[in-house]
DNA sequence: GTAGAACTTGACACCGGTGTCAGATTCAAG
DNA sequence: CTTGAATCTGACACCGGTGTCAAGTTCTAC
């Protein structure tokens, strides 16, 4: 498939393939032409990285863990570094306090709302 | 206390509160010389705005918000009005959505980590 | 009074993923 | 062919909370 329907199937524009292949995140094969040209694949790892850049996570640790993710994209799956394990633990941990927060701050809305809406 | 305490003990930079008050988010008294003086209240409310903030609300949506919460700060607990319970319903939604976001890419990073670990 | 820490305002820069425009090229269908 | 849609590369801008520097003022403790 090329660019438009992959950026239709993955629900993210053009404009962010193009700057996922940049950063060495998205591989894609070229028509003669000089078109890309995606497999299956490509749907899921999209999305995948779409939920961890919304995650925080920058385009640098994203490159670093992709390989190491064991994936329905056949890839490589490369063994993961002392070091890289550091860094992702540090990133887990993080992405947990995140969601505590995130649930703290969901709570104080809904009590808001609440408040508002039982103002009967 | 003035604002070196504030943001040591609220674990913000004195940068961010004067931004916060240039925002409408956070008032302060001010000695006869002009240096800000908070009371007590002012350290929870940091803390919950920074908690807005990193659940991805912008310095306006927080400014609507704050004087909707019922707080220890004493504030007057505005009446939420009926436009503003829709644009915090969504912003609730957004919140639940990142927060299931995340939780995936915990997981994603949990088993790389556990496959790392536990190659033994 | 006086020194040094703390505070004031104002300005400029950054980050990094994304929107968007321009001009050229390719693809697919008639 | 030809034509219109799709894609290509490259460049510029944005957002918005925060870091940081500069020059000046205030506070506090001696």
């Amino acid at each position: 498939m090329r660019i438009g329907e992959l950026a239709r199937r993955a629900g993210v524009s053009e404009r962010s393939l193009r700057y996922y292949e940049q950063q060495g995140l998205l591989l894609s094969e070229r028509t003669p032409g000089g078109h890309r040209s995606y497999g299956e694949w490509a749907v899921d790892r999209v999305i995948r990285i779409q939920a961890l850049y919304a995650a925080g996570l920058g385009s640098k640790k994203i490159a670093l863990l992709l390989p190491c993710m064991r994936d329905a994209d056949g890839g490589p799956t490369e063994r993961t570094t002392g070091e890289l394990v550091e860094e992702l633990t540090a990133e887990r941990d993080r992405i947990d306090r995140m969601i505590l927060d995130l649930v703290r701050s969901r709570d104080v809305l809904d009590e808001v709302i609440d408040a508002a809406t039982a103002k009967a």
